[in-house]
DNA sequence: AAACCACCCAACCGCTTCGAC
DNA sequence: AGTCGAAGCGGTTGGGTGGTT
């Protein structure tokens, strides 16, 4: 037995609000408020609505101060942030911006910016596979950063195949088992993949991808990012060098998916590209829109640092991730489902972690 | 001018969570 | 502790619109 329907679907109206409608709720509630019960406004006031409808209307379009359109860089920015640390929680993403609905905002994602991530992406990667093909015979393995190169694991380069991607990895970040809010970005990264890469989430590469791109900051890794940049007049990230790659895979602990060795070099083309252009010092063509329009790869001992340009700029950037990757994250994802008493916050790590993978079983 | 196509976005649907009882 | 109705939320749909052929 399904569950009972809110309303009596017969009788309401369905489709686009009419004007009268629209001045009929938007002058009862400015007057009286909702009431707290939107299942029985229309009747109260003679729509032939359904609650949720007249919820929804009121929410997204009649609601005092309501902006549409017309999203600026820096909201776009903070959309990307946001995205990429907390994923579709559009709710939690409009509460950053005022004025902006949650539905505006998804619309927005969906239907603009992430085709134009996204082309931007495939229009750089196009374009520098042309040049590749010129370059890469040119390129030799000492001019790879030592410390982006780990040797001596399943990692390596492949070098059988000489136009295979030359060291699909990226420097891991110091993990530790301990850290929830990295067990919360790598899902956040794991959804983000496969909903911008959702065709290869079946071949095994959208793990490597994420071991690839899940060196993001972590809670305590940002820390000493935040530390270290003020001591720099560029703001940047730097990259510590792992003590062991593997240390980067949540199997163990977490249960989750296991990256299998002799699936490397089999990344998507477009997270491939990404990480051959890091490499090679380019700029991370097609991951623009987790760090901004301009950065560069160095060098500096032991560490690799990205640079961020002047488009988008990293420390805002990082800060905006940062500060919701960490423990404001961690509140935002609790938004929605409180921390009931006795469950800590590693409870509910391990709850998400858990759910996570069996979501991501039935993709 | 008409047909077709692609895109946008308001609205809907169904699931999850909350909170009162 | 369990139940149930309401609210909240994210994914999806479909009508409208503008551009192209």
């Amino acid at each position: 037995m399904g569950r009972a329907p809110c309303c009596d679907k017969a009788n309401v109206k369905k489709g686009p609000w009419a004007p009268e409608e629209d001045a009929t709720l938007k002058a009862y509630i400015e007057e009286h408020g909702t009431g707290g019960n939107w299942i029985a406004l229309p009747q109260k006031i003679g729509l032939k609505r359904c609650g949720k409808s007249c919820r929804l209307r009121w929410l997204n379009y009649l609601r005092p101060n309501i902006k549409h359109g017309g999203f600026s860089d820096e909201e776009d920015r903070i959309i990307c942030s946001l995205y990429v640390s907390i994923g579709s929680r559009w709710s939690i993403i409009a509460a950053q911006l005022p004025g902006r609905t949650d539905n505006d905002i998804k619309n927005y994602w969906n239907t603009r910016l992430k085709k134009k991530l996204l082309g931007k992406q495939r229009k750089d990667q196009i374009y520098r596979r042309k040049g590749d093909l010129l370059t890469k015979k040119a390129r030799s393995p000492s001019e790879i950063p030592s410390s982006i190169v780990v040797s001596g694991n399943e990692y390596t380069n492949n070098s059988q195949d000489p136009y295979m991607p030359e060291v699909p990895v990226m420097p891991p970040m110091p993990y530790t088992n301990q850290d929830p809010c990295f067990v919360s970005d790598h899902t956040s990264l794991r959804k983000l993949l496969i909903k911008l890469g959702g065709k290869f989430a079946d071949d095994g590469s959208v793990n490597q991808s994420i071991n690839m791109v899940s060196h993001f900051p972590s809670e305590n890794t940002l820390t000493n990012l935040q530390a270290s940049s003020q001591n720099d007049e560029n703001r940047f990230i730097a990259c510590s060098t792992p003590a062991s790659s593997s240390s980067m895979q949540l199997n163990s602990q977490y249960n989750i998916l296991p990256i299998q060795e002799g699936q490397i070099g089999t990344l998507p083309s477009a997270f491939e590209e990404m990480y051959y252009s890091t490499n090679t010092q380019q700029k991370l063509d097609g991951s623009e829109f987790l760090y901004g329009d301009m950065y560069e790869i160095n060098t500096s001992g032991s560490n690799s640092v990205i640079t961020c340009g002047d488009s988008i700029d990293w420390g805002e950037m990082s800060s905006l991730i940062s500060t919701t990757t960490t423990n404001d994250v961690m509140n935002l994802s609790n938004f929605r489902r409180p921390l009931r008493q006795g469950v800590s916050i590693q409870d509910r790590a391990y709850d998400d972690i858990n759910s996570e993978f069996v979501d991501m079983k039935k993709l």
